[in-house]
DNA sequence: GCTTATAAGTGAAATTAGCATATATATGTG
DNA sequence: CACATATATATGCTAATTTCACTTATAAGC
């Protein structure tokens, strides 16, 4: 990261482009709204602040497949169609759930992040 | 984690716990506020949802040495007062900046995460 | 003397992310 | 037809980071 060992400078670097295992609940919640392949959630990621050209495609296809392994998430070939064959990505009834642990998880780090927030405007006097 | 290879379920393990990288601010915002020692700012962290007993010390001592030996804050050893002697922190003025710089970015990982909760109350009607 | 609280670490394993690269299909262009 | 490009998925290895399990040491209380 940033070619040096601890990555303390923002601006070269993708510190701001790293939520760790920010992706996961991301690919289901986007799964929810419909099944998809990884391709398109790919691009879809934008959304959440994660670009397609800052993504690691890698990290994508694995954590599809690491959930599929462990029941969250089931695939089927689709070859009809233009182009490669796709995985098509559907969401099982254990992914739902895990959607919803996560949701508590991500809402309790939000307060966490508010809490940081607040306390550093309260001394930095920043209103934005 | 939780015993298992992925961690997918919250409740029996410290997912919710893992804020990875969230600690370094936080130990810069506490040190902004004035010089302390590490096992002071093990319990001041609880303010950020840190609780000592949560905490691996291991991480936090080594942060802190990691973030002394790259400039952002200096320590003198304190032997006055009873018990074992004490490692002062002081920060830096790199201190100072790198703490603006993590403010900037946990102010767009906010957004990120409000975005998500956004998308997902949208989804499942919560209106906590 | 023994236990507990305070205080700061280290070593090694496990996890996670990042970078580089490979593979394959279809489409457009000269 | 050859070649580049877009689509699509994936693997190998390395580096970064966290976690778990300990270790060391001082002082206070019983």
């Amino acid at each position: 990261m940033c070619g040096q060992n601890h990555c303390h400078h923002p601006s070269p670097c993708r510190c701001d482009g790293r939520m760790e295992r920010f992706l996961e609940p991301c690919l289901l919640l986007l799964l929810h709204e419909g099944p998809a392949h990884g391709y398109e959630l790919r691009t879809r990621l934008e959304r959440f602040g994660l670009a397609p050209d800052r993504q690691d495609p890698g990290l994508v296809y694995r954590t599809l497949r690491r959930l599929e392994e462990d029941g969250f998430l089931f695939s089927e070939w689709e070859t009809e169609g233009g182009g490669p064959a796709r995985r098509l990505y559907r969401m099982t009834a254990d992914g739902e759930k895990l959607l919803h642990e996560w949701a508590k998880v991500i809402a309790r780090n939000r307060a966490r992040l508010d809490e940081f927030l607040q306390a550093y405007r309260a001394r930095f006097g920043g209103d934005s």
